[in-house]
DNA sequence: ACTTAAACGAGACGGTACGTCGAGTCTTACC
DNA sequence: GGTAAGACTCGACGTACCGTCTCGTTTAAGT
C-alpha cells in the first residue's frame, strides 16, 4: 500500500529530523511566518533543503510536527500541567469543576503568552485557516484532543449531578475554548487571567438573570 | 507642500479600484489567498502592478478593502440580516433576546457557508493571525464594531433586567462569537443553525444544573 | 509571427545586455565552461537571473553572442588584422597568395594562443559538438562567413590561373583551416607559426614527389 | 604498504563494469553528453553510484573506457577497417599509397555516421575540448596511436620515393585527418566519400597548377 | 567448508545550480 | 500626474544531480 516514492524511512536520520523542526520552530518565532523560508530552515539546522522536502510536503506541515516537539521532551520543567500540547495530559479533577476548569484555561492563557508557543501557533492557524487538509491534520493531531480532555472532564461533572442533562457538550466546550481563541487570535481584548475566570463563572451559570 | 510621494488621491480612478477589489474577491475565492498574487490581481483587474502598489501596502490590505465592497453595494438582496460586513447594520430587537440572537448568529452561519464570504474571511483571518498590524486593522474596521452591536443589544438587556449586573458584557458577546468562529475555522465541528441555537440557550442559561 | 511569449526587445536595457556578454566572457576564461554557470554570470553581471533566460536560452546562447562583442569593439586596437571575429574584415590580398595565407593562419595560431580568445572558443566547439542547433548557429554566424573570405581568396587566385581549375574550393579551404583547428582542439602538436606555414606550402604543393 | 583508499582491483565485478559501460554508450547516444548523468547511468546498469565512483573519477572518464569497448570486440563485423577505435590495426598497404588513404578515410566517413560511434565521439571531443586532462589522455589513447599509423604508412611511402624528402609527415597526417574532422565536428559541409576523395587527392597533388 | 573483509546494490545525506515565479521598483508611452 | 505595460533586481521556490556516506548483502580469497 506503500505510495510509488516513498522514501525508505528506516534510514532516516534522527539527527536531521530534529534540527530541521527546532530550526523551524525557534525561526517562525524570529521571523513570522511569512519569512519563513524552506532555505532558512535548511541552512539554520544544517541540512540540504531535499532532506526538507524528502520528509515534509510544505513548510507548514513542518511547523505542524515541530508543534509535537514541545509536547515531546524539551521544555518539561514542570510536572504536569503541559495542556497545550496535550497529548497524553490529564484533564485535573479536584472534585471542583470550575476550579479545575479555571486552572486549565488561565494555563492556557499563559501560554498565549509563551513567545516560543504563540509564534507556531499563530503560524498554524493562519496556514489551516487557509489550507483545508493542513486545517484538519492540525485539529485532528492536537485540538481535538485536547478538547476530548474538556469534554471527558465535563462528561464526569454531568454524572455527578453537576451539569444539565439536556446541554449539549460539544457545545460547552466550544464555550470555554471559543472565546478564549477568539480574543487571543483576533486581539479584540486582553487575555488574562481574569478573562479566563469570568469566562469560566458566565459560561456555569449564564448570563441571564437567576430566578 | 506636496510630499514627495504621497499620490494625489483626487486623481485616482475609481474605475480602477474597484476592478483590482473585484478581482482579488474574486481571484481569492478562486485560487485561495496563498497563491493570490499581485499580478494575477492586476492582471485580472485590466490595470498596471504599479496601480495596485501605488495604493495598496499589500495583497491582504487590498483584500481588506475589497471585503467593505460586500457592506456596500453588490450582494445586498435581502433586508437586514447583513451583520458580517456590519458596518451600518442595527441588531435586531424583538425584545425576545434568545430569538433576537439566534436570528443573528444564524445568518452568520449562513454566511460562513457562502463561498464569496468564506473565502475572503479566511484569508483575511490568516493574514491577520500572522501580521499583528494587519490583524488590527481588521480587527478595528469589521470586527469590533460588529461585536459593538452585540454589546449595546446585551446592555438594553440588562437594562431591562433580563441579564445579571455583575455580568461582563465583553466576555458575554465573545461566548456567543467565539465557538461559533471557533468551530468555523477549526473545523471542530458541524457548522449549523442548531449549533447555533444550542449555543445561544446554553450562553444564556448557562451549563450547571439549575436549582 | 512573433512567438507568444516574446520581450519586448525595443524596451531592454543594453547595460544589462552587455554586463552579461562581459561577465561571461571573463568567467568562462577564467572557471571554464562547465563550471560555468549562469548564477555566477548573473551575479557577476550584477543583474538578475531573470534577465538572462528572458533574453537567452541557455549559457552557450550567451556564450555565442559575448563571442560577437570581440568583433564588435573592445579590444579593437590595432587597425585591421582581427580576423578571428572575422565578420567583417576582408583577406588581404598581395598578389602572393602563399604570403597571404601564411599571414592569416598566423594570426589565427596567435588568436590560439591569446586566452581571452581560447576559453570561449574551446567552450563554443565543446556546446556546439554536442548540441547540434547550437552548433549549426555557431557556424552559421563566425564559422562559415570567415572560410568564405578563404574561399573567396582561392577562386581570386583560381581566376589568376594560380590555383588548378578542377581543385575543389571547399575542400582547399577545409584543409588549411581544419589541421590547425584539429592540432590545437585535439592537442595532437604544437600549434606555432612554423605549422602554418608548412602547412600553407604543403597544402599549395601537395606532398607527393614533384615531377 | 597498501595505501588506506586504493579499490583491490582483483576483487572488481567484471559484470558491473560491463554494465556500466554499455549503458554509458547507450544513454550517451538517446540523451546527449550535457543530460548523461552518472545516477542514470547506474540506474541503467543496475548498479550502485558508489561502484561508478570507485573507478572511475568522472563521467567522462568513463565515456573514455566505454569508447574502448568498441575496438574489443561487439560490432566487429568486417575485417580490417575499423581505424576509429584503432588500437590494433593496421594501416592498409597496397602499394598504391592514393587507394589506400582512401579506403581508410572513406572508412571514418562511414563511421561519422554510425549514430553508435558518433554519440559517444562527439561526446568525448566536446568533454575533452573543455578539460585538458581528458583531452590529453583521449588523444593519447585513442588519437594519437591512429595518427601514427597514418604517419607510418606515409614514411613506407616516403622510404619508395612517392614523397617528397623536406615534407613534414606529421603535418601531411594532419591535412588528411583534419578537414575531415573540422568538417564533421562543425558540420561545414557533406561528409561523403567523394569528400574524402577529393581531399585525398589534393593533399597528394596540392592545389596550384602544375607547372 | 568456513571465515571474513572488501566490493556491491541501494539510497539518504549536505550541497550547488537549475529554470520558474512573484515581489516590489523603475522606466516608457499614453492620456 | 495617474495609468497600462512590462523590464528590471532580488530572493525563494521545488527539482535534479553531484559526490560522500552509511547501510545490509553478496562474493570470493585465504584459511
Amino acid at each position: 500500500m506503500a505510495s510509488t516514492k516513498a522514501p525508505d524511512s528506516s534510514r532516516r536520520s534522527e539527527r536531521s529530523r530534529r534540527a530541521i523542526l527546532e530550526a523551524a520552530l525557534a525561526l517562525v518565532g524570529e521571523v513570522g511566518y511569512d519569512k519563513l523560508t524552506v532555505e532558512s530552515i535548511a541552512s539554520r539546522a544544517g541540512v540540504g533543503k531535499q532532506t526538507i522536502y524528502r520528509w515534509w510536503p510544505s513548510k507548514a506541515a513542518v511547523l505542524l510536527d515541530a508543534a509535537g516537539v514541545f509536547a515531546e521532551s524539551p521544555p518539561a520543567e514542570d510536572g504536569g500541567a503541559e495542556d497545550g500540547g496535550a497529548v497524553a495530559a490529564v484533564f485535573p479533577d479536584t472534585g471542583d469543576l470550575a476550579a479545575d476548569l479555571k486552572l486549565v484555561l488561565r494555563a492556557t492563557v499563559d501560554e498565549f503568552h509563551d513567545a516560543r508557543v504563540e509564534a507556531p501557533m499563530r503560524a498554524l492557524t493562519a496556514a489551516g485557516a487557509t489550507d483545508p487538509e493542513l486545517g484538519r491534520t492540525f485539529t485532528e493531531r492536537y485540538l481535538a484532543p485536547a478538547l476530548g480532555l474538556y469534554e471527558e472532564r465535563l462528561r464526569v461533572a454531568r454524572e455527578r449531578g453537576e451539569i444539565g442533562e439536556d446541554v449539549d457538550l460539544r457545545v460547552a466546550v466550544e464555550m470555554l475554548v471559543g472565546p478564549l481563541h477568539h480574543r487571543w487570535l483576533h486581539r479584540t481584548g486582553p487575555v488574562t487571567h481574569e478573562f479566563a475566570e469570568a469566562l469560566v463563572n458566565q459560561v456555569l451559570g449564564g448570563i441571564v438573570r437567576g430566578t
